[in-house]
DNA sequence: CATATATAGTACGATATCGCACCAATCAAC
DNA sequence: GTTGATTGGTGCGATATCGTACTATATATG
C-alpha cells in the first residue's frame, strides 16, 4: 500500500465524525424532549428508503445489533410513530410502517431546523455543500457494498 | 431561503450521517473487547490536537456533556491510557495527559485498520478521498466556529 | 417427514450517555 | 474584602446501546 493511503483515509473519515458529532448536535436540540436522533434517523429512514421492513432489515441498515433497533422501535411504537405488524410471508418476523403521527412528527423536525440552515448557509456555500453530495453517495454506496460482501 | 438550500443541507448531512455509521462500525471492529470509538477519539484527539487540555474543553470539543467526558476519561485512566493532573492555573479543574501505553493503543488501533483499508482502496479511490478532505474541512471550521458564535 | 441448522425477534444484564442537582473554586460587582 | 454569579467537576438516576442467551419459526438435509 502507498504510504500516504492510511492517512488518506484517516483523514477523511475523522473529518466525517466530527462533521457527523456537530450536526448531530444541531438537529438533536431541535427535537423534542426526550427523542434522540436515533428516533428521527429510523423514521427518516422509513421515509427517505421504504417502510414495511423488518427490524432485522432496519438494524443492518444502520449498523446496529437487532436488540438495540428492537428498542428503539419499542419507543417509536410507544409514541404512536410507527406501527409494528405481523409479516404475513415469515411469522417469525414483523413489518414496521411509519404512521401519519410518524411522518409529522418527522416533518416538524425538519422544519425546526429551518432557523439553523438559514444561519449556516451565511457559512457554507450550499452549492459547495451540493458539489461534495455525490462524492460522499459515492463513498456510502462503496461502504455499503464492502459491508455486504467484504471478499470481493 | 432558496427553495433547495434545505433539501441541500439534509442530504449532504444524511450522507455524512450514513458514511460516519459505517466507518465507526470498521474501526470498533478492530478495537480490543469493551473498547468503542468514543474511548478511540479521545486517545486520537489528545494526539492530534494537543493533550493537557481540561475534561471540559474535551467535551466541548466532542460536543457531548462533561457527565459523558468525565465517565470516558475514568475510563480510560482505569487502564493507564490517560493521566488526570490536577491544574496548577485553576485549583477546581484537571489536565488530561495521554500516556504512553495510551500512545500505543491509539496506534495499534490504527495498525489492526490497516486490513480493511488495504480492501477499501479498491473500491474508493484515495486520490478522490484526498481531494473531498479540503472540503469537508471547510464545513467542519465553519460549522464549528457557528457553534462558538452562533449569533455571527 | 424427521432432524439439524439458520434466522427473526426478545429478555436480561452490563456499560455508555445524558440531564439534573450539587460542591468547590473562581470571577464580577460593589 | 463580601456577596452573588459563573465555572469545572462529580454523584445519581433514567434512557440508550450492546453482547449473550433464549424461544419460535423457517430452511436444509437426509
Amino acid at each position: 500500500m502507498p504510504d500516504r493511503t492510511l492517512e488518506t483515509f484517516f483523514a477523511f473519515f475523522t473529518e466525517i465524525g466530527i462533521i457527523e458529532q456537530l450536526s448531530r448536535a444541531l438537529l438533536e436540540a431541535r427535537l423534542p424532549h426526550g427523542f434522540l436522533v436515533s428516533h428521527f434517523s429510523v423514521l427518516n429512514h422509513l421515509i427517505r428508503v421504504q417502510d414495511g421492513q423488518t427490524p432485522l432489515v432496519l438494524a443492518r441498515a444502520f449498523q446496529v445489533p437487532k436488540t438495540t433497533m428492537t428498542h428503539t422501535l419499542a419507543v417509536l411504537e410507544k409514541h404512536g410513530l410507527v406501527e409494528m405488524r405481523p409479516n404475513p410471508d415469515d411469522k417469525r418476523s414483523k413489518r414496521v410502517w411509519i404512521t401519519a403521527t410518524g411522518r409529522a412528527f418527522r416533518d416538524d423536525a425538519i422544519a425546526e431546523l429551518l432557523p439553523d440552515i438559514e444561519r449556516l448557509r451565511h457559512r457554507i456555500d450550499p452549492a459547495h455543500l451540493a458539489q461534495m453530495t455525490p462524492g460522499l453517495e459515492e463513498v456510502r454506496v462503496a461502504l455499503d457494498r464492502d459491508r455486504d460482501d467484504p471478499a470481493r
